[in-house]
DNA sequence: GCCGTTTTCGGCCCGACTGTTTTCAGTCG
């Protein structure tokens, strides 16, 4: 079993002792451990054969002894008690925005409800309205929070996805009689949340190939196997396609599995005036296959530039690589720095030093700090003398970290007016803010659009960090209109943040174009709790490929000296 | 259930918001 396994565990007893109302410090520690488990770089089961678990700060002798059960039989008596307690489907309830755990057994008790599908009919009866405590209101959110959770089912993150298809795709490259093989689909273009992994190999025998597949260790299942394709599932539900086909093929069957619907239909259109066909088994003209090695060979031969994956999405595209020779993009390799980075000052893991030693070592020139701000008190927001001792510990480590610069800044909370939360003599003194919402997202277009604009157009905002506040597959965006907020930045000289973190990817990259045109620069911002977390840098650069931005559209693609030149510009 | 320690038990984050009530419980971040 692993970490992160055992760490599901535990947030799983943590809910279920949520609902019984259990003691709510046994509870934080429950999904403390868990939080632990899931960041931790310890090897925790040569920890428990060693009986060292409780050296792990936030682990103590229980969950010591749980985590030792869990490795050696994958289960636990206590879990097991707990499911006999409380119905499955209650623990579902939970993810419900709106219920915590009172109204969750409330609902549960009083109605007789167990399943989301319960919930849901007992709502459109108006049951839910009529139990003490609650009224149409919530009934409403509740409604609305059920089809959210339904519209979410079956997609994953970017980067939850991709992480399965490495090790999918690994384990294809595997087996000897590949030649060839790449992850397609959605996950190549980088979209932001998936329905499934698609991997495109070539080899002389494909069925055994598919068959090394269908017998692959993660697989759990297999869903469907044809002389086509192969599809399997992950534990978690997660679905992978196979196709394996004849080398030759190889280039025109990866093309016709990344693109969209919408490009691919494109494109067909757009080879056929040009005499061409196309289709995943090759590129034809009067009926007799051109040879493409790669992809690359397909634009050739179709007069077109070469049109990254990231674009393939049927917005445009192929006119574009008609009339012009490159996209001008911007890659990962450009990345000259990081900006948005937390520590253990506010809510990180690590030191000032640790992270700004690791974003070094990742081949980096620069790290902005900007730790939460007071007012963010569930995430240890730093009080100003907090802020001046970090600005001094940088100060400090500046002169130690040879050629490499820390920026000092601060993610200060956008208040519910759009004030920021430090007076201006404590914000002055910094080489950049970012000002970002966290609270109070539920208020209408109008109000929101005017508070945040109210940020943007303070003097010492630097950027504007997440600004739709939306998290993938789980919190919709806030009404605010962002049109007015880019044009806003545009005149107030404010760089919009691309919040990298996979679960933000906020702006949204269709929103980029516009930016772009706006004259607004935009920075990728991993916004890192964690050094594992300043790699998410990546997932930022796929979504501005996707957004059409190019190098000198991104802030941190400067180097350290222009970088140092323009915040300061950027100051007045 | 964990931590820290005056080693045996008390403290563990808390303010803002929402919707419900009519003074506050529950949820959220």
């Amino acid at each position: 079993m692993h970490k992160a396994d055992i760490a599901a565990k535990f947030a799983e007893i943590a809910g279920l002792l949520e609902i019984l109302g259990e003691n709510p410090f046994k509870i934080r520690a429950h999904l403390n451990a868990a939080r632990v488990l899931e960041t931790t770089n310890e090897d925790i089961a040569s920890l428990a054969s060693e009986g060292a678990l409780t050296s792990i700060k936030g682990i103590g002798k229980g969950i010591a002894e749980k985590i030792t059960t869990l490795l050696q039989t994958g289960d636990l008596p206590e879990l097991k008690a707990l499911h006999e307690k409380v119905p499955g489907g209650v623990l579902d309830m939970l993810k419900i925005p709106g219920l915590g755990p009172k109204r969750v057994k409330a609902v549960w008790e009083n109605l007789g409800v167990t399943t989301l599908g319960e919930l849901e009919y007992a709502c459109n009866e108006n049951r839910l309205a009529t139990l003490e405590g609650f009224g149409n209101k919530t009934q409403e959110k509740v409604l609305k929070g059920i089809a959210t959770f339904h519209q979410f089912a079956g997609r994953w993150l970017l980067s939850e996805a991709t992480k399965h298809a490495e090790t999918a795709l690994a384990w294809v490259k595997k087996h000897g009689d590949v030649k060839r093989a790449m992850i397609g689909g959605s996950i190549r273009r980088g979209k932001e949340t998936v329905r499934d992994i698609d991997i495109i190999a070539s080899s002389s025998k494909p069925l055994e190939v598919m068959e090394h597949f269908a017998n692959a260790p993660f697989a759990v299942e297999v869903i469907a196997q044809s002389l086509a394709k192969t599809s399997v599932r992950f534990e978690n539900g997660l679905q992978a396609d196979l196709r394996v086909v004849a080398d030759k093929e190889f280039p025109c069957t990866l093309y016709r599995f990344t693109g969209s619907r919408e490009h691919n239909s494109a494109m067909k259109t757009f080879a056929e005036s040009r005499g061409m066909k196309i289709n995943e088994y090759g590129l034809f003209k009067d009926k007799k296959p051109l040879p493409c090695n790669d992809e690359t060979a397909i634009f050739e031969a179709l007069g077109l530039s070469y049109i990254p994956p990231e674009l393939r999405e049927g917005l445009g595209e192929i006119e574009t690589a008609r009339n012009c020779n490159v996209f001008d993009l911007i890659e990962y390799n450009d990345l000259e720095g990081l900006f948005h980075c937390h520590t253990k000052y506010s809510d990180g893991r690590e030191t000032l030093e640790t992270m700004a030693r690791a974003c070094k070592e990742l081949g980096f020139k620069y790290l902005g700090i900007s730790d939460h701000s007071r007012s963010a008190s569930y995430a240890g927001g730093l009080s100003i003398d907090d802020l001046k001792k970090q600005g001094d510990e940088i100060d400090k480590l500046n002169d130690k970290l040879d050629g490499f610069r820390i920026f000092k800044g601060v993610e200060s909370d956008i208040l519910g007016d759009g004030t920021l939360d430090y007076p201006d003599e404590v914000l002055e003194p910094l080489d950049f803010v970012i000002a970002s919402v966290h609270s109070s997202l539920g208020m209408d277009e109008k109000k929101i659009t005017t508070r945040i604009i109210r940020a943007v157009e303070n003097p010492y905002t630097t950027m504007l960090g997440h600004p739709t506040g939306r998290l993938l597959l789980s919190r919709e965006p806030c009404a605010v209109n962002m049109f007015e907020v880019i044009d806003a930045c545009a005149k107030n000289n404010v760089i919009i943040e691309i919040n990298a973190n996979p679960h933000r990817l906020d702006i949204d990259w269709h929103l980029m174009h516009r930016a772009k045109s706006a004259g607004v620069m935009l920075s990728i911002n991993p916004d890192a709790h964690r050094i594992a977390g300043l790699r998410h840098a990546k997932y930022g650069v796929m979504v501005a490929l996707k957004g059409g931005l190019a190098k000198a559209d991104v802030l941190n693609s400067m180097s350290l000296a222009d970088v140092t030149c323009e915040l300061a510009i950027r100051k007045k």
